[in-house]
DNA sequence: CGGTCAATTGAATAGAGTCAAGCGTAGTGG
DNA sequence: CCACTACGCTTGACTCTATTCAATTGACCG
């Protein structure tokens, strides 16, 4: 029931968006095709310009297509925290479908392109490709354990590992995004953006810039981050390695619901 | 009230571990059936011992019965973060379905019943019934909707907070679990545990569980808490309310796609 | 009856927050 | 082209929350 269509994004869209599900398993063209029927919709949005208010009903998933973005918990004092950073390839506004109203608001963080995906898309998904489904499910285990991760740190390590720790997987990520392990890219954060995913306050995230600065640990400046040593960022994180599972388990391509049980 | 110790095949899964997935939607018999079929195996542990280590591969899954369990992160120091509390009901270890090796070790923090799912018994589940699986993934969103929280509350709020907001979001899933919402509970948890979780030392709990206690909201003695004042305890915990989605887009019933839907 | 573990309290310290001011750079409009 | 403005970055001084270390008490167990 799925008319494969191209949109305006298709070889930036291929590369980053299922970049994200093939790293735990291939995908057929069928599957492929499914994948891009569920999204439509392209829309551009600016830095500070909320991608779904807090209050909205989640009657939509977004895709991200370009730009960053993030989960934010906002106060009512006007703080917030982000829980997470959104980069390309990422499905923005799972955690809300067990919601009935969403904790969390999704805010562009630098310019933006998205496509809509109606949340029915999710139930379509599991009805059509079990396979497909299975590795949405792992994507989102990921991103928890991620938090997790992010979780543990905030409970126990320093602001300077925290930091630290930010770039690293940020640098990760981007490497896998970018293809490219040099470890520059484009840092559209503000201070108070780095502050509050790693929960400090924008002054004392500014110290402990200065500080992993004068350990030549990185070079910041003018939006643009180069990490200079990774062994040492590395050390002041602290951090297990992250390696993804390359699971046997995932129902083989092709399977309709129903193939294994169907009597 | 502590349960006592029987033996939890029957009576009690239904409710407790049922009681998590009906929450979103209905289940008929034949899914009931099919979820059965995937937990072997009931092992007890006592307080301390893991459930999985650290450095296991992530060959089983495990579901909770009976007992209090605890994902945790263990740092080379000897201190930890306990990330998630996990009551009966709880399948625990899906977040290291993602990765090679997993991130954190799963203790248990009273004597507890679990029985084991082989990994694969997920790609059956997305295989054979869409619509469990559809529910396995709310339930799991609901868990990473709840990590987002606390870690916007590790960032934000003081260690009155969090402690109130423990306390609160445990009532209300003990009061979910046991039919009981008198706000009194057994609570198998140490200081430690307790300090564990919201990322303060002991001492500080202790501080701040005498100043609880002071303001009148809560009585704690001899591993029984009860709440006395609700509506100062959300008050302090300041927390937005949690209502539970019923999604309309889960596949109906039946594992043929476009089967009849119906409750 | 000592031995271990949990809870409790006190004192000294450090990490991070807040407030406040100064600086740099980019953008806007005369 | 310059003045004016806005925003983000940088720094210093003061405060306070939470930490660490240390010692005491209480409870349970063999």
């Amino acid at each position: 029931m799925a008319a494969p269509h191209d949109n305006p994004h298709s070889a930036r869209y291929e590369r980053r968006v299922l970049a994200r599900l093939t790293s735990f398993a291939s995908l057929d063209e069928q599957e492929k095709a499914v994948l891009a029927s569920l999204a439509h919709s392209p829309r551009q949005l600016q830095r500070g310009e909320r991608i779904r208010a807090q209050d909205d009903a989640p009657t939509y998933l977004h895709l991200l297509v370009d730009g960053w973005a993030a989960s934010a918990v906002g106060l009512p004092d006007g703080s917030r925290q982000l829980n997470a950073l959104c980069l390309p390839g990422d499905v923005l506004g799972l955690p809300s479908l067990a919601l009935a109203e969403p904790i969390d608001e999704i805010v562009a963080l630098s310019t933006v392109v998205v496509l809509e995906m109606p949340v029915d898309s999710i139930g379509r998904l599991f009805a059509e490709s079990p396979r497909l489904a299975a590795l949405l499910f792992l994507v989102s285990q990921e991103e928890r354990a991620l938090a997790m991760e992010r979780l543990a740190q905030m409970g126990q390590a320093s602001a300077r590992a925290r930091l630290a720790a930010l770039f690293l997987r940020l640098a990760e990520r981007m490497a896998q995004l970018e293809d490219d392990t040099s470890g520059r890219f484009a840092l559209p954060l503000t201070q108070r953006d780095m502050g509050d995913l790693i929960g400090v306050s924008a002054v004392h995230l500014n110290a402990t810039l200065k500080w992993l600065r004068g350990e030549g640990v990185i070079k910041l400046k003018n939006r643009e981050l180069e990490i200079l040593d990774f062994e040492l960022l590395r050390e002041i994180a602290d951090l297990p390695s992250w390696r993804r599972a390359r699971p046997a388990w995932l129902p083989p391509h092709g399977t309709k619901p129903g193939a294994g049980a169907g009597d």
